[in-house]
Formats: structure tokens, sequence, C-alpha cells
DNA sequence: CAGACACCGAAGCCCACATACTAGA
DNA sequence: TGTCTAGTATGTGGGCTTCGGTGTC
């Protein structure tokens, strides 16, 4: 009797979670896994049949059986035939391989009668698995994408640390049953985790007929975000600041978002400065529900790419760098981009309507304008502290003793 | 339509002095 | 090598000045 899933409580647990330290059973893990983009980069393996606690990085054939690397050198050690038996490195995963793909890279796994026991093996041929991802972005066998190399550095840091060969990404279908190299990986893996789904592979298919995608070339750029609690922390109380072009130099201006452009791309964003707002309110956004937003919360380092593509025809106009802390605070209008039901989805015909909505918007950013309060950092309180309580001539510090005409402390004169 | 003027907002400067930093003994 | 001393640089806030943009005549 093997280990029991430690989520649902029930069922034998297959997979091991390194980020969550879990044993988890086939459909447990596809189900937390799922939750969002960071849960999927997990990196799961077999669970060592032997110990039952321990991530399993190698597979004994003659045995059949799954070994961490404790138990692979007690199994196999001593003068027996066991240090003889025939030994299969085992692959990682991340994101949520369908079972055809699980089987694929553990085809033992269900040709072993021992181990295909359980509800569980059952399940992962008819577990219900509804992977949205386009697979028709899978590139063809053998075609090594420069798109790629993020993969193959990642599996290459993954593989260093673990002697197991690591499988990045939920697509797979070429894979063969032995994947020891990284080299293999380059060549035959079809990257499309969650990172590749999301973030705009060039050459992919599936957008080829999106004009946007055609004019705003994926591949050339890289967004990051360092500070998340700055950018989501926007208010999101005034939907309307979307729409003020007062505001939407302020739109990207946050330092926390580094966007890089191609030229071209960035003379075609500023070519369009002036109708951006125009060009976003008539369209509609890829991705608009609160789950997409809640997976771009907890993915840091993975736009969306419904993001993307928005970012891709709004103004870049501040894009270097002249911003201010009060732009910073206003930024809660770009997070309308990311979150939520944006307010350009609202179709509304009355003109009369928009225009009074706007002009309330406006009113309502001046005062927001005028209250604005422009952040200071302060390196010394100390210093600060003295400052606030010195004489002032005229709003300068005066020598001590010498006569002031405002005093912080007691607000007197002098003179 | 161009020029002059007024108005407004933002940026920069100034002050003294405690503190941080650096170089030399 | 570690400690001490002297010199220099930095930063702090309120008021004033300057400058550029905008609107009006």
């Amino acid at each position: 009797m093997g280990h029991i899933c430690e989520f649902c409580g029930e069922q034998r647990s297959i997979v091991y979670c390194r980020s969550d330290a879990a044993c988890l059973c086939l459909s447990c893990d596809r189900n937390v896994h799922s939750a969002n983009a960071l849960s999927q980069r997990h990196s799961r393996t077999l669970l060592c049949e032997r110990c039952n606690s321990q991530p399993a990085v190698v597979r004994c054939v003659e045995e059949k059986v799954s070994l961490c690397k404790n138990c692979d050198p007690i199994g196999h050690a001593g003068s027996g035939t066991g240090s003889m038996h025939k030994r299969q490195a085992l692959s990682c995963y991340t994101g949520c391989p369908s079972a055809a793909e699980l089987s694929t890279i553990w085809s033992f796994l269900l040709d072993n009668p021992s181990g295909g026991d359980s509800t569980c093996e059952n399940g992962m041929g008819s577990m219900s698995i509804t992977d949205n991802r386009p697979r028709d972005r899978q590139v063809p066998q053998g075609k090594f994408n420069s798109q790629d190399t993020s993969a193959i550095t990642e599996v290459s840091e993954m593989h260093t640390s673990d002697k197991s060969t690591v499988l990045v990404g939920s697509s797979m279908p070429t894979l063969g049953n032995k994947l020891n190299t990284v080299e293999q990986i380059a060549e035959s893996v079809n990257f499309s985790s969650s990172k590749g789904c999301y973030s705009g592979v060039k050459g992919s298919t599936i957008y080829e007929d999106d004009p946007f995608s055609q004019d705003f070339n994926m591949d050339e750029v890289d967004l990051s975000f360092e500070n998340y609690e700055e950018l989501f922390n926007g208010s999101l109380d005034n939907p309307n600041q979307l729409f003020e072009n007062d505001d939407i130099d302020g739109l990207f201006g946050t330092k926390d978002m580094s966007v890089s452009v191609s030229d071209s791309s960035c003379q075609d964003a500023n070519a369009v400065e002036g109708s951006s707002i125009k060009r976003v309110m008539a369209m509609q956004p890829a991705c608009s529900n609160a789950e997409s937003a809640d997976s771009l919360m907890s993915c840091k380092t993975e736009p969306t790419f419904c993001f993307v593509r928005q970012a891709s025809i709004l103004s870049f106009s501040n894009l270097g760098g002249e911003s201010n802390a009060g732009d910073y605070q206003e930024c809660g209008a770009s997070t309308m981009l990311l979150m939520g039901e944006p307010p350009w989805c609202h179709p509304c015909p009355e003109s009369t309507l928009v225009s009074s909505s706007r002009s309330n918007a406006v009113l309502r950013y001046k005062e927001k304008k005028k209250t604005r309060k422009f952040d200071k950092h302060v390196r010394y309180a100390s210093r600060k502290a003295r400052a606030d309580v010195r004489r002032r001539v005229k709003g300068r510090f005066v020598k001590a003793g010498d006569a002031y005409d405002y005093d912080p402390l007691n607000e007197t004169r002098s003179f």
C-alpha cells in the first residue's frame, strides 16, 4: 500500500511536488497545479515507491520501481545483480500535462501492473483535463525556436540541481521515453509552459491573423514587474481614470515596469499616442474576466498575453522614465488594464452619457491632482526632525541665536 | 494673426547644521 | 590592522525666485 495523497487523503499518491513538498495523486496534482500560473511552475516528478516520501529520480527497469536518490543506492548497492539493473532517469514536469502526455513520458506507468492498481492510475486515463491552451502553438518536431531558450535555460538550471531530467511545459507530444539530456529536450520539447503560452511566441500560428500581433512583435517585448505591490496598489475605484488623457502619460510611466520595445514598435506606439485611448475603447480585450486577472496577479514573471497585447497599442510616450511619484499613484488606471472587467467593455451608445462621465472623471482627476502628494523619500529621519524645528527667515535656515521670523515650535517671531 | 501682458504651476535655489563619509596620522 | 582625528559631503524644510505654458486682449 503506497502513500496516501496529502490533498484528498483518499487515493494513492503518485507524484511528488518539490515546491509544495507534497505527495499527490494525479487527480489532485492536476487540480492543485492548474490553479494559477505560479503553481503550474511547480516541478513535479514521480514519488519514490520505496520510501514514499522523496521525489524519485530514477526508474529501475528491472524492478519496475521508481526510486529517489537515497533509495536508489541503497536498493542497488552491494554485490548482487541490483547494481547491474538498468535504470532510467525520470523526468520532472511542470504545468498541467494531459494524461496522454504523462503517459508519454512515463510510459511504464500504465504498462506497469503493479503501479496501476489504484484508481488514480485509472483516473489518469479518464481524468477530465481541459487544457485550454492552444495546441497549434506547437512547432514541428526538431524545429528549435529561439524563443525556447528561456525554457532551455530553466531546464539547464534544474537539471544541474537535480540529476533527473526536467521537462518544462505541459505539451510534449514528441517526447521519447528517455529524456536524459538537455539537448534532447531542446530538440524535441515543444515548449508551451505558462510562460510560453502567455507571453507571446514569435512564429506562433494562433495569432497570425491578428493585426495587432503583426504590428507588435511580441518577441521583442520584455515586460517585467519588480514591485507588484506598487503596480497593483493603484486605486481602482475610479475606472474613468483610464479615459483621462492627462493621465495617460503616467499609465506606463511607472519605473517598476520596464518595457523594452523595438524601434519600429515604439514608433508605432508613439504614432498612435493621440488616438490610443480611442483604440483601447474600441477594442475588445483578449481576456477580461476575473479569473484571468487572478492568474495575472499571481504570475509575477509571466504577464499574460492579453496584457501585452493591450500594452502594445497604448501610449508609450513616457517610457523614457519621465514620470513622477504622482504618476505612480495615478497608475491605478493602468491596473485597470490588467484586472477585472475593463471600462471599455461597456457598450454605451449614448454619447452624452459618455461625455458627462468623462467630464466628471476629468473633474475628479483634477481634484485628485491638486491633492496629489508627491512622495519625497526621507533618508535621514533625524535630519528631518531637526529641520522641522529649525528657525527660519523667509524659508531659509538661520544661525542659532540670530533673529528669526518663523519658529516651527511655537510659530512666534523674534522681531 | 501676431505680439504684449497677466496669471498660474512647477522647478530650483537658498539657508544652518547635524550627520555620514573619507583620508590621513 | 585597528583606532582616532580632521576635513569634506550630504540632506533636511519653507519661502522665494525663475521659467515656461496658457489664456486674454
